[in-house]
DNA sequence: CTCCCCATGTAACACGTTACATGATTTG
DNA sequence: CAAATCATGTAACGTGTTACATGGGGAG
């Protein structure tokens, strides 16, 4: 369970409560855990038991109680450790493809149909990537130069990638239709 | 369960035992289904159960009995209903960019061993694209040019996927050292 | 009045990976 | 003699998605 240290490098750059990581994940495909209640929560219970994690409740008069999470010293050991470890490989999961695997039984017409909406739907989430870009950098309060640089990495490597598969789709479809 | 489109694919083209499929399904990234046993048996189960497909019971003296699975005309037709869905988006998981994120930290010959750790593992990635898109081509024994020409672009994917890879990490270990 | 935001959590399900289990035949 | 290949399947586990459940406060 790779979420465990993503959590832990929020907390490292700052104190958050369940919910404010459940904003930063949905809000960058990086961190893939699409916003998701049901492991953020049980993953915090665990990096607590763990001693990974301090909590400080917060008793509030109105809705349930927040609780704000911190990073340990034992926390921030961890996080380093991890950091060092080999990387992993990126996994595609490409459905597309396999659809297209077998697309050449359909008509030129069905075919160039299903290639433009492909080819609309990668160009949204190109443009979506790019605004993305921009909000990241423009208000980057990073703490280093490093950091800003890698995270200006970060941030151009998902729109290089949607511009790239646009490309290969708009490529794909000119040979298509020739 | 995309997995059981993609299997009735494998036997539009011709009947296979659960064993071929998943040979099949090893050898392709766009089958992501890594030659998965589990998955395999049980969708066949369910697909000969809702007439899709059709088994041929071979015994054997040795052995357990070989079946082989042909696609039935509600499949060809299932298949070719699923042919025309909307196409998904990629899904690509990318653990090393939520490690990088963090990676600020590290010192700069450290940064510097992980990215060309990674550099190394794309590169392997890539030839092994490379290879399998060489094999794919040579011994293509495809039934229509349209069909070559999708199984070629397909290929060439995985090797484009992984060139820009490792350009991406190439120009980011560079701009990091300076 | 409805919808969204805050804030916590649980439950059910789907998908994927690894390992286990059996056992003959072939290849190095 | 060990290993890979053929050929079937099951079990356990881990990860990921969606929906449910609760309930106050504010905006349109």
């Amino acid at each position: 369970m790779s979420i465990k240290y993503a959590i832990l490098g929020f907390l490292d750059w700052t104190p958050l409560t369940g919910y404010d990581l459940k904003k930063q994940f949905a809000a960058s495909e990086t961190f893939h855990w699409s916003g998701n209640n049901n492991q953020i929560y049980t993953a915090l219970v665990q990096l607590y038991n763990e001693g990974l994690v301090s909590k400080e409740v917060q008793d509030q008069e109105s809705g349930p109680s927040r609780k704000v999470y911190s990073i340990t010293t034992e926390g921030r050991e961890a996080l380093r450790q991890w950091l060092l470890t080999p990387p992993e490989l990126p996994q595609l999961r490409h459905p597309f493809l396999a659809q297209l695997a077998w697309a050449a039984q359909l008509t030129a017409v069905e075919l160039d149909t299903l290639l433009s909406q492909y080819e609309n739907e990668v160009y949204v989430k190109l443009r979506m990537a790019q605004e993305q870009a921009q909000r990241d950098t423009r208000q980057s309060p990073r703490r280093t130069p490093r950091e800003e640089l890698l995270w200006g990495q970060i941030g151009n490597y998902w729109v290089a990638f949607y511009q790239h598969e646009l490309d290969w789709v708009r490529r794909l479809r000119a040979e298509v239709t020739e």
